[in-house]
DNA sequence: CATCAAAACGGACCATAGTCCGCTTCTATT
DNA sequence: AATAGAAGCGGACTATGGTCCGTTTTGATG
């Protein structure tokens, strides 16, 4: 019999070739990337670049989005540890107004600087609605901290869409604001919102 | 010499063979999109149903999403004139705060109504932008008239991100939240930011 | 009406995302 | 070590967006 009852989907583990080539795929693309850009890293000339054929490569990543997504968690995997237990005032230890806003600028220097890699990876896929979920649920319970009345759900959906790099983008390129004044304004709609 | 000096950058007028097939491409656009949906207006499929070579399309359209945000201006040439002259509370004559919760609503339907027409049309593209600009300007000018303080551009921006159809289709079919409480809680907040 | 330059046309051509399926490699089991 | 079957592999193939350039149409002018 089997040596270890697959317990209640148990991830089958991964093959030692197939972990290989995924190591060699991410590699291949970090590469890409810095040299070249995003739009650089073609299924084709990175399923060169890592030496496997491409059919491998939409199998371990199902598409561009996926793989996208893959090099998008690593640096969401820190930015939430920073958030979790980084110094404050983005971590734990400021008052939560102040983590809050703290929050909100260094979202949108993250969305900035990798507004090509998340437009790629199209936020799906399990990866982006996890990221999403926790940068929901961590604004929802900072809301909770300061007492704030009324729909938590909508009202974080309020603060954080305006952090995406799209609208970010626009502000910047075609109305010229900085992003020192685009903070100031969305903390000060912040701070109208949760009530001082 | 010429009958008319081309003042000023006087649009060269469209020729009549151009302006025909324009039509034919549009009018067959919009017949594809009704039938089978925005994903089955491929470009050539288009050129095919229209009559007319590939190369045309991209002519008038330059790509897919110009096509696209040449449909999204007809809608959105309705819902600016029911904003400038329709009537109440969207149109003049109601409390600006009442316009603006109303523009809010609209909004929200005109954008998850359209959802794949927009995602398609990119909102990149002078027709996008000019969208965009309008529903900016418009906000800033309600909230002038509310007396509101702060950096308008700013504060306009933290108003309307909330209403893209991705936020909001991430809200209903994630958190699973219904439109009605979505828009309530948008107004609460913008209520907040206003200052009641 | 004849002429001509500018504009438009069309479809062959290219690049890239994504699929498919016969072949190869790994690993659990005996 | 041998075996078997599952997992993985690779590259030819398809679909689609977008480009290019030789040919045709238009309409202004004499």
């Amino acid at each position: 019999m089997s040596a270890l009852l697959p317990l209640l989907g148990e991830p089958p583990r991964e093959r030692s070739d197939a972990a290989r080539n995924r190591e060699a795929l991410l590699c291949a693309a970090r590469r890409m990337i810095e040299q070249d850009g995003v739009e650089a890293v073609t299924m084709d000339a990175l399923a060169d670049a890592a030496g496997v054929g491409k059919g491998t490569v939409f199998r371990r990543f199902e598409n561009r989005a996926g793989l996208m997504a893959a090099l998008v968690d690593e640096f969401e995997v820190d930015w939430q540890a920073a958030v979790l237990s980084g110094p404050p005032p983005l971590g734990p230890g400021a008052l939560p107004l102040d983590r809050l806003l703290a929050m909100g600028r260094s979202r949108m220097e993250l969305n900035l600087t990798h507004a090509l890699l998340l437009e790629a990876a199209n936020w799906q896929h399990a990866g982006g609605q996890g990221a999403q979920s926790f940068i929901s649920m961590h604004t929802r319970h900072l809301l909770t901290e300061l007492g704030v009345s009324g729909d938590l759900p909508v009202m974080a959906m309020v603060i954080l869409a305006p952090l995406h790099a799209r609208t970010l983008e626009q502000q910047i390129e075609i109305d010229g604001l900085d992003l020192d004044r685009i903070h100031a304004g969305w903390s000060d709609a912040v701070r109208r919102i949760v009530g001082v």
